[in-house]
DNA sequence: TCTGGGGTCCTAGGACCC
DNA sequence: TCTGGGGTCCTAGGACCC
């Protein structure tokens, strides 16, 4: 982690940069007859999921994470498009250079989004609102794109600032203003307000965001919890500490794969953690990590999900040893999640609609430890966890057996067989690091 | 009609230690 | 006989973000 050493300002000088509507403009640059058409990038109108649409299709409420049978129903003239996944990382990566040419101070957060502190550029460019406009006629001319800026002097804001200069707008929010611009905004615009927060605040009579600064951060933390409460009540103050810092190391690693709706076989499970398990351990190993926590999430017919972890006494990142893992993990939370065979509830058959695995508690990891094979007595091998965590283990898995066979569960499973879908173009891209 | 994939952070209860 | 208080770690669930 690197802190930004700019002088403290009282200026707009942090900008965040956000691509407009990145993946469906990529869509429409490639390809000039898809420009002012209403398209979709992912999904079709039988099925899947729209991953982004273009502000032509926006304009009809068309969203990303929407069903696409629902998207064509809400506006019937939309265009499926299959993603250029390389595409996009290779574009973005390019925004970022341009973005990197105004100061080395730039925090990117997502593929297509960053922050910038432009305090130490000012004597070379000139103010934040001349920063800001030269790097979006930059990013226009030398890669295509449109992109949305907000400058002001503090992250949140700058934040916001972006989403009302969208699409395609630049807006500076300037100190002595900052009331006047954030006041009558919907609550929703502010970063960590989601449905859930949305519908409590409303539920007070809470709309704006100058509603939410009126309100007593007492009242808040009662309503929303302690962390949520004062984080938000701070926001609505302007009173945002963060800074803009370099990237740091990731916390965690995972993946994880919709089934539809399957019979929760096995075979199945086998498979699918398998391969799960495989492209986390691989990932790790390839950044030279290992991690001591793993978590499996089962998620049912349904959409209930339950979750079962379990933290070794040291890091694992060998496949067969995270496959095992999990595959423990897996049969515990399906035993334990559907109520189990004799309890209440328990079903002769349990039907699954995702399975995911992730890895936490990271530690760096030189590779020769890590290809070191499993000896009995070493501590990464699950059975020498504690006793009452052993013991656990081996109840779910003794349950699974009496319910799905002798053969449904094992420490060492002798085949791993590959299954589930061939990995797509968008989860390869998602498991880059940016 | 049927709902992706990768993450971060927070909370609350319990175990455990001193 | 009957028992405090603080700190840390683990686990499970949930809200949120892109």
């Amino acid at each position: 982690m690197f802190e930004y050493a700019g002088r403290v300002s009282d200026g707009p000088t942090i900008l965040h940069a956000d691509l407009d509507a990145f993946y469906a403009s990529v869509e429409q640059l490639l390809d000039p007859a898809l420009r002012g058409r209403p398209i979709a990038v992912g999904g079709s109108a039988r099925g899947g999921v729209v991953l982004a649409a273009s502000y032509e299709a926006k304009a009809h409420g068309v969203q990303g994470g929407m069903p696409g049978w629902r998207a064509a129903q809400l506006c019937p003239r939309l265009v499926f498009v299959r993603g250029h996944f390389d595409q996009y990382q290779r574009l973005a990566d390019q925004v970022m250079d341009v973005l990197g040419d105004a100061t080395p101070a730039v925090q990117r957060i997502s593929i297509d989004e960053a922050f910038l502190d432009v305090s130490g550029s000012v004597h070379l460019f000139g103010p934040p609102a001349v920063i800001g406009a030269a790097l979006r006629v930059r990013v226009r001319s030398e890669v295509g794109l449109p992109i949305s800026i907000g400058a002001a002097r503090t992250k949140h804001l700058a934040k916001v600032a972006s989403q009302v200069a969208k699409p395609d707008g630049l807006v500076v929010v300037e100190p002595e203003r900052e009331r006047e611009f954030l006041d009558p905004l919907p609550v929703a615009l502010m970063w960590g307000v989601g449905p859930v927060t949305q519908q409590r605040l409303a539920d007070r009579g809470i709309h704006t965001i100058g509603d939410l600064a009126h309100e007593p951060s007492s009242s808040l933390e009662h309503l929303l919890g302690r962390a949520v409460g004062a984080r938000l009540g701070a926001l609505a103050l302007n009173e945002d500490p963060r800074r803009v810092v370099t990237s740091g190391r990731a916390r965690s690693v995972g993946a994880q794969s919709a089934l539809g709706r399957r019979q929760a076989t096995p075979e199945l499970v086998r498979a699918v953690l398998g391969n799960l398990a495989e492209r986390v351990a691989s990932r790790m190993r390839a950044k030279g990590r290992a991690g001591r926590t793993v978590t499996v999430r089962v998620r049912f017919a349904g959409m209930r999900a339950v979750t079962r972890s379990l933290t070794l006494g040291a890091p694992i990142a060998a496949t067969l040893t995270l496959t095992e893992v999990a595959e423990q993990l897996a049969w515990q939370a399906i035993v334990d999640g559907d109520g189990g065979p004799g309890r209440p509830g328990g079903k002769e058959s349990v039907e699954i609609s995702l399975l995911a695995i992730s890895v936490s508690n990271l530690a760096v990891q030189h590779a020769i430890q890590l290809e070191l094979p499993l000896q009995p007595e070493d501590p990464r091998r699950p059975g020498s966890a504690t006793g009452a965590a052993r013991w656990a283990l081996d109840q779910s898995m003794d349950a699974a057996r009496a319910r799905f066979g002798k053969d449904a569960v094992g420490y060492l499973p002798a085949t791993l067989r590959r299954g589930g879908g061939v990995p797509d173009d968008f989860r390869e891209l998602a498991e880059k690091d940016l």
